[in-house]
DNA sequence: GTCTATAACAGGATAGAC
DNA sequence: GTCTATCCTGTTATAGAC
């Protein structure tokens, strides 16, 4: 670590050492000591352990959800399910390929279910996603404003849901969840192109 | 609370409490309180606090799955959207009807992610739900296990992921998600029925 | 088995020097 | 801005009376 900023290298660590041991047993004094400073630095930055954390989540979801624009194909032409499973393909990954992140993600989850500051963070962090995978839906498939949300709302809990089952257990079968769900995609896809159609 | 065994009413209150609280702030101390017996007692029963959430856990694992068996609709008929759409209305409200228990779900997954003894419960409990869910699927759909077990697998992404976007924002659009995933498996399954009718 | 009391420690936050 | 030192509170686990 160079020697940026102060304030970020307490981010940073904060960052690492939340990921690893969970909200609660994240101290500030780790994260000092992580960081390099002292721990009343952090107090002088961050009124509470609170907002140092809620700072964390905003800064990481900002990288995720930027992290996350997915190449989507030329222009009109319709989706066939092997572009549905190359464009799924980014989120399957990045589940896996980012452990620290996937964990601390679930680590707000529980937090923002039993507290309210918490709670405001995850809505906000939540909100940001839907958008992000909702404009890519609707890149791709050039469905209406409204469906695109409802539709990432979907996939964003089955992106997770299946990252989770697959961390918890290695032996799970991954591949075929997502293969499923490609096909699932693709025959609503179809049907909706046939209605519209007649 | 009745005058039973003791041992079980600092289970049921730690249940209650670390539902409520999480389980790095859920302290003896309370849960003994909320179980009217003295915190000493809590040593003398669980030699370690990890110990009783074990416990916890084991019991609530085993609630969860035998609380979930759903009316299946009648034998061989096709499937419509208004039966899926009642299939699905089971998870959809039990999400929210239970409060404590899926957020103690939650508590389970961030623990799980990060500690290996909550892992190995984590992944059981994964697969007793998963099971459960398949069995359903199957009776349902008449697709084979194979297929019913990663359909499960995906449904409880859905429906966990959903919740926890219901719960975390009351304004979000659940009953819309709902229905769009019942339109989703519906036209899958329509699909599948052509496929294997040609 | 069950209680009270307390030891032994760790946490977040603050005060004040530089 | 940054550090050191310390306060206060809350935690788990244990000791020992009944």
């Amino acid at each position: 670590m160079t020697d940026i900023d102060k304030r970020d290298r307490i981010i940073a660590a904060a960052y690492e050492v939340l990921s690893e041991k969970g909200y609660d047993k994240a101290s500030t004094k780790e994260i000092a000591m992580t960081a390099g400073v002292a721990q009343g630095l952090i107090n002088y930055y961050f009124p509470s352990k609170d907002l140092l954390f809620a700072e964390v989540f905003r800064r990481e979801t900002q990288r995720y959800c930027s992290s996350f624009d997915i190449p989507i194909p030329s222009g009109n032409e319709p989706l066939t399910i092997a572009t549905i499973m190359d464009i799924l393909e980014v989120p399957k990954s990045r589940a896996l390929e980012e452990p620290d992140w996937f964990r601390l993600r679930y680590e707000l989850y529980a937090i923002g279910l039993r507290n309210d500051s918490a709670r405001a963070t995850l809505k906000e962090m939540l909100e940001m996603k839907r958008a992000s995978i909702s404009e890519t839906v609707e890149a791709a498939s050039g469905l209406p404003k409204e469906m695109s949300d409802t539709f990432a709302s979907i996939f964003y809990a089955v992106i997770e849901g299946l990252g989770l089952q697959k961390v918890a257990d290695p032996s799970f079968k991954y591949d075929e969840a997502y293969e499923m769900l490609a096909q699932m995609v693709g025959a609503y896809y179809e049907q909706l192109n046939k209605k519209r159609d007649s």
